[in-house]
DNA sequence: TTTCCACCTTGAGCCAGATCAATGAAACCT
DNA sequence: AGGTTTCATTGATCTGGCTCAAGGTGGAAA
């Protein structure tokens, strides 16, 4: 029996036993697929490990020998051409599960945006887990099928929307993901820079502060600092994300 | 116990025993992971239907009660803007397995292109049939995972590469996933229109075509008719597609 | 406090691909 | 064979977002 508010907390990198019971992590992930009875098993083979900022710990092409799963900072994931253009595929907050590949290597690369926490698992380990826990293989179904509808949808933007509307849609789904860490919806920081924001969505770094400005001259929202956003007008701002207006 | 060998074949569209023991399907799809001995048990929940070319056979936002197995033709799946604005998110031909949603509800909408022959399966009763067959599960898994990766590098496509790119990555594309019903790789069919390719590649008819038309004065491929390509130059291509070029 | 450096904003001009507009060509009736 | 429809090609022009260029700004180090 864990009574977690009387235990100190265990820092361990090589992960004590109730690391995971402990974990911010926990409620949103995939972890929470094996019972609390059993979480000695999960922390028996993960390994808490820290990222510094701009730090790459997958590389697109490597090896896929880990899955991860963030439980601090926030992940950029990416895939780059030869000259270096980047699209970012993907943004991965506390919780996120990363890693998942038919192949045996990884298709994307990922970088810590600011101090990243994450546990690693070996997918050899994870796979004899996986026996055990039909549960967690479900739970690891509905994360991959998630993602998938982001990524339809994230064609949808690339492919049709134009600079405003894709700018509407990131801050409208940036605002969502925030509600979990702040209690306002509509007030909320951005811990990438116009750079991560423009690789993500298509554009130039120009193009996203020129759109960033002409929303708040519109009306549909605040920069109280440059990473800083407040939105003023949700309906309209959605309106616009959708391709209402 | 059946011997479907020796038994007459049955194209009852309400699902015969032995319709899923002889579809040509199933060697690439979800429907192996059953072994030969209990695909009785999937024949019986499945319901084999056919679509007409232009038919729509799942609208995004309605009710997601089934899954699909496509077995003859090809479908474009795709979203659309309020305004008509529209991308088709991928083509799913024989072997591909649609419906994969987290909601209730179908995140993109799926079209037949020609004539279209898939299998329906309940979604409640897959759920039931999942628990027997782990195997099931895993192959599920592993589709969702392939479609991410192809959603991401979709994202590349979508979001940093030029026209000519796109269509070198799309040709690539096709020409592998020929491969499966031709002999020549590098000589196949397009089911597909130029306004279905330009909505996949997020460009306009007009630049797909003339595109497709620099390519063949630039020696890559021919154009032997409306729907016929040949890649004249595969490693050239190749190159272009992956921004070498 | 000053300097530095990385990041952000703003402006001017340009261009890849969109839009608008015919024309051509294949399929399908009748 | 002729007429209709649908789709593909090609040309002319336009424009949203890119490129190039020049400040502005704020945090960190000294």
């Amino acid at each position: 029996m864990y009574a977690p508010s009387t235990r100190p907390v265990v820092l361990d990198p090589h992960g004590a036993a109730n690391t995971c019971a402990l974990c911010d992590a926990r409620s949103h992930s995939v972890c929470n697929a094996v019972p609390d009875a059993d979480i000695a098993r999960l922390a028996a083979i993960a390994v808490v490990t820290h990222a510094e900022p701009g730090t790459t710990f997958i590389q697109e092409g490597d090896p896929a020998t880990h899955f991860f799963n963030i439980s601090a900072g926030t992940v950029r994931m990416y895939k780059l051409l030869p000259d270096g253009r980047r699209q970012i595929t993907g943004f991965a907050g506390v919780g996120h599960f990363l890693g998942l590949a038919v192949s045996d290597t990884y298709a994307f690369s990922a970088e810590a945006i600011d101090q990243v926490r994450f546990c690693k698992f070996s997918r050899a380990r994870v796979r004899t887990l996986l026996d055990d826990y039909p549960a967690m293989e479900k739970r690891l179904l509905a994360v991959a099928a998630t993602e998938l509808v982001a990524a339809q949808e994230q064609m949808l933007l690339l492919g049709r929307k134009t600079a405003r509307e894709r700018l509407a849609s990131f801050l409208i789904l940036q605002s969502r993901q925030g509600v979990m860490c702040n209690g306002s919806r509509n007030r909320f920081e951005l811990p990438m820079s116009r750079g991560d924001i423009a690789d993500y969505l298509g554009l130039t770094i120009e193009t996203v502060s020129r759109t960033l400005t002409k929303l708040r001259a519109d009306g549909f929202i605040d920069i109280p600092s440059t990473t800083g956003i407040a939105i003023r007008a949700p309906a309209a701002l959605e309106n616009l994300a959708t391709g209402m207006a």
